[in-house]
DNA sequence: ATGAAAGCGCTAACAC
DNA sequence: GTGTTAGCGCTTTCAT
């Protein structure tokens, strides 16, 4: 048997990650053995009082961390809340803030996984599969469900957003098809008609939010018109030049916060005002559309609520064993700002001039 | 020996986590042995042709997934990343965007882990370690060096921002006292000479800017002000009520971008016109100073160079085991928008009335 | 080229 | 109470 105290001579594949103290170290500085210090560091009753309060002592002293990768393989379990979100996303910024502080203490510790164009969804829910979380939330996830159940793999979830009709995942969300027609009918309210919709792409959610538009539109005896986004600011700013080049639009309705703002920048770029020349709304009331340089009219969703509900959710599933799917649905809240008002009965001249220099 | 095809009867302390394949079963069911299999699936050089592909129909038919905790153990090797970063911090999703886009494809995986303010700084560092990351990414740490170098606990870490003096960090940043000096003397280009400062509190990066700012008015002969702000908008709006409250600064230069969209938002709800009643600058250059109703003037870090850097300093530190500490400065850009102008002769009413508001 | 066997550092059952 | 033992699922020798 190797001298323990040495770095192993052989066996490491390089010396890349240097020896660190194991159980073995702590028992045999203590005295003990290894199982009783497990016991011990976990906080489980049994080891009197005396020898915990010794091996505690050595182990600090020491410096000891136990290796959280050999006990998950040892205990089968990683107390690991898998998260999926877009890192540039504020909205999701605000969500993973309270997941954090929600999930805090409750024995389970959170592992983010980050979804961008380079990093795809399906590529980071597999990363927290691997990693053997034990139930995985996912912030408004774009997948089919067919794609998410065969990423998932089994994994209980909880979806915060879109509606997936899986029996192992949980739902929570707004009742988006309330919160776009509440966003309708107060551009109707104001005057407007000629009322556009930028989506969010091909996807899931956005479907849900443009066709709640469409059906809104076609309540109201108006015709939709719809162009196609996506999720963040620079998907907006492209839709804007197609629908300035394209239509006589006064009010757009964007798939979310972010889509608008982009909007409104690409908007306000060409000299269009907001919302003298036209009215935008977003949705989500993310921390951008608060402020007072964008005041942004948008729906809220309750988003620390529907967080910490998402948290309960997973927690419920992997402690409780609950296995029966449950969703939850809140209702929406139309926020005014100042990103919408009253139609101008004719185009404006900064309107037009706009549209020519698109044109060209 | 327990049917391997059934789930263990004992053994699994619980059966929340439901049995998933192992290298064995797909060993057995293409009739070789599972150290084969291992070889096989990581791509190595030895196995024919042949079994390889047989191997590889098996376990992509099965769906099997290698556990990764468990190659983990075994390899001594995690191939992992570790990051540091704040989910609500804009500037942070985007250095985290590149980092993650610079790592594709050099065979490590990216970890998160999330500071906020329920989950501290060496909470989420310790995570890290614990997860035997092999090497750490700080964005923006706010650790003294003591308390950091404890917390790596001798684990080889770049950070990204402050300039910290460990023999295991390296570090990537922008040139400091050079960008606030830049800004100062725009600002004095302008005509101002109450010139305040909103510091990111007493922490080490928020420190270098301070000190900056004061020597850089001192220079001038123009006595300095500092107020105590923060890291988010929140502490930045706070700071400005102070601000406006006991002093007559005509511009303001804010620890960063977020704590000036703050210092912004309330100045703008108590009435104050940016820029003609007060300037204000930020520091980041996020993508939030960036929009048509934010146009903050700012410090452009050049992120998506030192994200690059930074990631190629910490897979150089694992790869070719490099030790030797190494430190990389990038030039600050000043980016002039629309929260800089000349200060008017004497306060405006909006400004008095602002104050008197405050003052009750 | 393939199989057998010995761990990685820990946990959990079981003796003592 | 405490120590011993047998794995967890994989990687990596070392035989064959």
């Amino acid at each position: 048997m190797p001298d323990r105290n040495l770095p192993p001579a052989m066996g490491a594949p390089d010396d890349r990650v240097r020896r660190r103290l194991t159980l073995q170290d702590i028992a045999d500085a203590a005295g003990v053995s290894p199982g009783l210090v497990s016991m011990i560091l976990r906080g489980q009753s049994g080891p009197s009082a005396a020898t915990a309060a010794k091996v505690t002592e050595v182990a600090e002293r020491l410096g000891y961390r136990p290796n959280r990768t050999a006990s998950q393989l040892a205990s089968r379990r990683t107390q690991l809340l898998g998260v999926t979100s877009t890192p540039g996303n504020p909205y999701h910024g605000e969500l993973v803030e309270e997941i954090l502080s929600r999930t805090n203490d409750r024995g389970y510790e959170v592992l983010l996984s980050p979804v961008t164009r380079t990093h795809e969804e399906v590529g980071a829910i597999q990363t927290l599969v691997d990693s053997r979380c034990e139930v995985i939330i996912l912030l408004n996830t774009t997948l089919e469900p067919g794609r998410l159940e065969k990423a998932l793999d089994g994994l209980p979830a909880v979806v915060v957003g879109p509606s997936v009709d899986l029996p192992t995942v949980d739902v929570v969300r707004t009742d988006d098809s309330a919160a776009v027609t509440m966003l309708v009918e107060h551009l109707l309210e104001l005057g407007h008609t000629r009322i556009a919709h930028v989506d969010g792409g091909d996807l899931y959610l956005p479907r849900t939010r443009r066709e709640a538009y469409e059906a809104a539109m076609v309540r109201h005896r108006l015709s939709p018109l719809v162009v196609s986004g996506g999720e963040t600011e620079d998907r907006g700013a492209e839709a804007a030049d197609e629908i300035l080049g394209t239509s006589d639009s006064t009010a757009i309705i964007a798939y979310n916060d972010l889509c608008a703002i982009g909007i409104m920048d690409s908007l306000q770029k060409r000299g269009v005002r907001i919302p003298e020349d036209i009215s935008i709304t977003g949705f989500d009331n993310n921390r951008i559309a608060r402020l007072h340089g964008i005041a942004l009219t948008t729906i809220d969703p309750l988003k620390l609520e529907q967080a910490r509900r998402a948290v309960d959710c997973a927690i419920e599933r992997v402690d409780q064993g609950r296995t029966q799917r449950v969703i939850h649905e809140f209702p929406p809240h139309l926020i005014v700002r100042a990103t919408t008002a009253q139609p101008k009965a004719r185009a404006s001249r900064r309107v037009m001039a706009a549209r020519r220099a698109i044109d060209t």
